[in-house]
DNA sequence: AATAAATGTTTACCATGGTAAACAATATGA
DNA sequence: TCATATTGTTTACCATGGTAAACATTTATT
């Protein structure tokens, strides 16, 4: 193996997303708008993100481009049937992984929400299906569910793996985070 | 609830993210390129990313004023503690979710891998060390795993929830893509 | 209808993180 | 040693996605 062939060629998908993280968040206030108020404007939606009219005027052009946006006959602002589809995914895929972080694996709530809402746009259709085909089961009452959401609450102040070679990951080669602090970048 | 106080707040955690995907993966092909060769140049580094050296020579100026990258005796390229604590953790939260996708969910390779390099830097230790707690277990031999891979197996060519009403995660609320096609951006 | 307020767009700017190409500094081999 | 390669850095550029401020347009209100 070259060291070219190792990395080169995937690692730079994340960029190459055909969907960014900023624009999900701008179809995702749009639906969600018009749910709670029946319209969306372009200003509405800045103030619900956070960012300057120029930023979602900008934004919501190149949304329109791509044919995820759209006009009704007021000239509100509106999701095409794709853009329903892209915003519906990343919302699904958001429930999804919060709740299997909070609701399965224990996670504090706001860390849950922070984890998912930065990987909501990244998980794969595929991957977002399957992972909620677990869920199903695992947020049942049923016993395989009872044990493992038990098996989740014997994890306590923090990992109780005390030796890096009881890691069934790395089997204690290299650095090993089960013991390990967090960094301060996380 | 004003709209503003919605969701103005979070999303832009991922823009603000402290590591950024790029540098993360800087990080780890330092740390590949040494383990395998003894040594990283920064053209090393820029052939395994399949960037120009002059992106490299740029990013590694930049990981070197963080503190995260130095240079040994030679000149050689060389992880500074902190930084091997990091590609460490991104390392570590790759193998944990494309583990956890591709064995657990069952998850074409591909796309686990793909998925799992999109989201390695984006997932918290909290939540990382909390799946790994959790696959101890799902990937053991014992019944409780088995049970859960059993069920995975039982998720066929699709979703097999026929009615959008079962999704037990929006219970028919709105669009679900429970039974939805992927759509062309992922 | 005139004025004021709200809404929308454009412009010049910032940062990140790429490229290609020019240039500088090291190695290496005849 | 001197010429050539290799390695490293800088520069001018690109795109995304923000900001602030100027400007244009639309909608209210008197």
């Amino acid at each position: 193996m070259t060291k070219e062939s190792n990395d080169a060629s995937h690692w730079r998908d994340f960029e190459n997303n055909p969907l960014s993280h900023s624009m999900a968040h701008y179809l995702m206030a749009i639906d969600s708008l018009r749910n709670e108020f029946g319209y969306a404007r372009s200003t509405d939606v800045a103030d619900m993100l956070g960012v300057s009219r120029g930023a979602a005027s900008m934004a919501l052009t190149q949304l329109k481009k791509r044919g995820w946006v759209g006009e009704d006959h007021n000239r509100f602002l509106l999701l095409t049937e794709e853009g329903v589809r892209i915003a519906s995914m990343v919302e699904h895929n958001f429930i999804i992984l919060s709740k299997f972080f909070e609701e399965v694996l224990g996670v504090r709530q706001d860390i849950a929400a922070g984890d998912a809402c930065k990987m909501e746009h990244l998980m794969s259709n595929e991957t977002g299906k399957r992972l909620l085909w677990l869920m199903q089961d695992l947020l049942s009452d049923e016993e395989l569910a009872v044990r493992v959401r038990e098996r989740m609450k014997e994890y306590g102040k923090g990992c109780n793996i005390a030796n890096v070679d009881e890691c069934p990951i790395c089997h204690g080669a290299g650095e090993c985070l089960v013991t390990a602090e967090a960094p301060d970048t996380h």
